[in-house]
DNA sequence: GATGAATGAGTGTTCATTCAT
DNA sequence: TATGAATGAACACTCATTCAT
């Protein structure tokens, strides 16, 4: 069990920092402190190794998004809740974040592969979880008229963007958590509910 | 020429889609109707041919960057024209887009890659020219008062993931550019200034 | 007892089917329903599994043929008896003969391998045998004048070869068996002793 | 060109001693002094390579069987050159008569192997050829009375018995090749013939 | 410019075998 | 007896690159 792990921690930093193809079955089982071949006893090949961490990853990110508050009486804390969650998963899964943000496009032109799954289910509870939102904070004109649609690609892109740059280290780290959600406040809230 | 060109097209997708690893040399040649070792003619090997197409990709981008104007009554059209721009490349320069956005990541790591160049070189780029405008803005009293840097840094992860899910296709495509020019000058400007 | 008799059974199978060096110990395991480490306990190793199998089918096949009646009043008796003998025995065994017929080959070039010696015992027996019963016929005038010595090699070359092709299921089964003693008895027999 | 050859011929060699899985690529390229990747440029993988020189081998063998004389005043005179052709083949082409006596059967379990379509295309034609000799034989009188089908298939069990033994250097050389044209004339021809 | 032939250095993977339990 | 975990050695195959022409 012990060594299945180092395995898989020693696989998602490297795949993380070196992409898929980048990485060779050698360097993992030289970073776990393994032979390769165990590489093979625990896991099919290289790709189900890639797949189980992934999957894995998914999984965590997934049961955070569902235990998030659906029903509150502020909208937009529903909004700052998916902010800040997010911030905070790039700081507790780097490696992790970062294999999805970097070596998960290359495989999204095959459907078949884990990723397209796994981002298409993202995009789709994302997509759900934001336009209720925005729905509802509109109808009790707590937030302003605007076309619901693009705002919701648009703040996905928002958050994936700041995200990503954060697991690449690219931005500075200082408080742009609280900037974001500031910014997003201004945008989406009506006038009247600034007060 | 003409064959250089077929090579660095064809190179180009190919590393756009599968990546620089995931890419080969025999991959890059077949695609682009003409032998291996042509592509070492012409260029001195992979890497060189891959710098080279970022290079290009990257000297064109900040050529329209030079090109934005800087002095504008209100500022707010200068974050317009940013936004504007970037989700004009994407459509003009998909390949390359891609290219710069999913595999130049790993090659982050290599502080001498010519990657880490660029995109440190576009962030200090972006950083000026968002700064300065916010600056500007807030001391016209056009802008709302806000912390000036983790905003900048905001709007780029803003604008790069933006950028990176229409690149993926990962956006519906629709008005998702106006709705972010709308959704930043809503953000951005103060109440006075929407009249 | 039972499992080992379990894999001798699924080594026997599976290296008639599809040689030594294609026939893999997980293969063995797996079809004999135990571990690979058990086939370790049993045997020292994949070689000695298939020198095992092998030698227990000699020692059967040499069994079989020293019950044979050497006194006969008819010697064609002798030689139809042989034929009846190598017939019958690849039908009570039959992945053993293939074994023997198809995986042995290969190892022939090893002068100490176990093939080696049961073959050479085989033709050794068998040139005996022949010798014995056509001098004998020829004596007695019940078989005409031939020379010996290629006959008997031919004689072994006939039986082994109708054996391989029916151990291979290439022959189509019907009345071959008849057909090759009425054949040889042809062959061997004087005019006057037809009658 | 010279190359390609001093692998056909290293592989053969190999692949006839060693069987199709005992063999090596390694092995292949130390024998024939060229290094591992040529066989990979001259050939698809270790299976083309092995079809490659089966399928020559049987053309070659293919041709020899279509140029065999049909008709002849004697019958047996078919059958003598049938034999006749068997034994020469295996002196002319011992490595390939080997290797396709050898290493085939392994692959007569995949219906799909081109060792399957070439054995039943032998099996086919040798058959053919016998029937139509034999047959024609009888009603000429030249022959005895006998089971045409089991007959033919004992002879070409008979021959390729023989020839088998021949290429597993297992015969001793000597007079057998006209021992079994004496040996099949005695038993097919009728009495009145002989004289 | 352009290519057919060739290769050193690896790549993912498998195998027979062992060892601690 | 029996097995889960582990490995050294090898295997078929690929890759970026070179060289003679």
């Amino acid at each position: 069990m012990n060594k299945k792990h180092q395995i898989l921690n020693a696989a998602a930093k490297l795949f993380a920092t070196q992409g898929f193809d980048g990485t060779t079955t050698l360097q993992i089982a030289t970073e776990a402190g393994v032979t390769e071949p165990l590489i093979y006893y625990h896991f099919k090949g290289k790709d189900e190794l890639f797949t189980s961490i992934l999957q894995t990853a998914f999984e965590k990110y997934f049961t955070r998004l569902e235990n998030l508050p659906r029903r509150t009486t502020i909208q937009f804390v529903q909004i700052a809740n998916l902010i800040n969650l997010h911030f905070a998963i790039v700081d507790e899964m780097p490696n992790e974040t970062f294999l999805v943000m970097n070596t998960c496009p290359v495989k999204l032109n095959d459907p078949d592969h884990v990723c397209r799954a796994n981002v298409d289910r993202q995009k789709e509870w994302l997509t759900g979880y934001l336009t209720q939102c925005l729905e509802e904070g509109i109808r009790r004109q707590e937030f302003v008229e605007m076309p619901i649609a693009p705002t919701v690609e648009l703040l996905i892109g928002v958050i994936s963007g700041l995200t990503r740059r954060r697991a690449l280290k690219l931005d500075s780290n200082r408080q742009v958590r609280t900037a974001t959600i500031d910014f997003c406040r201004r945008a989406l809230q009506a006038v009247d509910a600034k007060s």
